[in-house]
DNA sequence: CGAATTTGACCAGCGC
DNA sequence: GCGCTGGTCAAATTCG
């Protein structure tokens, strides 16, 4: 049983899957009880072929310091069709800035993401809910799907395990093993993934579409089980892994892999609550979490930016392996290196 | 009774 | 090559 239940995280925040993000706050801010994190992240082929891009990001970090409104406006309005009443896929992506932008909004849009459930207290936890430590807030990063507990640490070696290659062409999603004639040495392709990390007391976030539960494994290192859910449309690949922090158990931590071939299924369209204030419902025919997630993200950023903006001229020297200290190690684990422009 | 969940088994990828 | 681990299958069980 999927998505019958109102089940909103208590906090969310988002993460750009950048590395020099510097507003990637593990602390919570002042007045601000910590906060879930709000992450994605995919395979990058390109990236691993271009390892300059991290000089792309500087300037995001720029430009978010300095106007991240009127960026996004622009961006939506002109250039990128981010409006949230039509979204298309940019076809390519010229600048730096619009990289970064259309790889949040892309993703979120392309995958058919539903978005996070906003920030309101809910039965779910309102003040029940252990409060984040300084330690585990917050910074979060996205992990390779598969990749989401503990230890790798250190850096250097995430580097060295790039995740991988082109995206499976056919959509024959759960075709495992048996069409799964990869040459020796290849990977398995995996669809883009994006992730959340949320702070909830249930597992199973709802976000609007039907899932079928499929498997639960168990995390090493942790007591928490980590569950697979698909997608229970006909033909929709989407899956999603949902784990919980073992180190911060208020927190958890769903990836969603693949793209919904479908719209989002009424449940979500008939009520409104997971939107921070009313919203446009998207036209029956529209991927409708495209502007969520961009306004879900706006919101973040901005907020982050209110609260940290004094910190931000003293955090040019972060870098993701400090930011990883602060993580509780199931969340340690992913890997910087996963992120990347996703031009799919 | 059909749909969803549970759970042990199986398989592939990866590191040593 | 071997063992570990993650991801998925599928039979059994539970639920509505």
């Amino acid at each position: 049983m999927s998505g019958d239940q109102d089940h909103r995280p208590e906090h969310y925040n988002f993460i750009f899957h950048d590395e020099p993000f510097p507003f990637i706050d593990h602390k919570p801010s002042s007045g601000a009880p910590g906060g879930g994190a709000y992450y994605e992240y995919h395979d990058a082929p390109q990236l691993a072929a271009a390892p300059s891009t991290t000089t792309s990001f500087l300037s995001i970090t720029d430009l978010l310091r300095s106007s991240m409104v009127d960026y996004m406006a622009a961006a939506a309005s002109s250039d990128f069709g981010l409006s949230s009443s039509s979204w298309e896929p940019p076809a390519a992506v010229g600048t730096v800035g619009s990289d970064l932008m259309l790889d949040v909004n892309t993703l979120s849009a392309a995958s058919n993401i539903p978005p996070p459930p906003p920030p309101t207290t809910l039965g779910c936890g309102g003040g029940a809910s252990t409060p984040l430590t300084p330690n585990s807030s917050t910074s979060s990063s996205s992990t390779e799907a598969g990749a989401g507990e503990e230890e790798h640490l250190k850096p250097d070696q995430e580097e060295v395990k790039q995740q991988p290659e082109e995206v499976d062409t056919d959509q024959g999603d759960m075709s495992k093993k048996l069409d799964k004639p990869k040459k020796k040495g290849e990977k398995r392709a995996r669809d883009p993934s994006f992730a959340f990390v949320t702070q909830s007391e249930v597992d199973h976030l709802e976000d609007g579409y039907r899932w079928r539960k499929y498997g639960q494994k168990a995390v090493k290192n942790s007591p928490y089980p980590r569950s697979y859910y698909r997608c229970t449309t006909q033909k929709c690949p989407v899956k999603k892994r949902v784990e919980r922090c073992y180190q911060n158990p208020s927190i958890v931590i769903t990836t969603y892999e693949g793209r919904h071939t479908h719209n989002c299924p009424t449940t979500l369209r008939g009520s409104g609550h997971f939107l921070p204030s009313p919203q446009p419902l998207p036209p029956p025919s529209q991927v409708m979490p495209a502007s969520f997630c961009h306004d879900l993200m706006m919101q973040q950023v901005l907020q982050r930016l209110d609260d940290d903006d004094d910190k931000f001229s003293q955090r040019g020297d972060l870098n993701p392996s400090a930011l990883l200290q602060n993580l509780p190690p199931s969340l340690q684990r992913l890997p910087f290196q996963d992120f990347g422009f996703f031009h799919g």
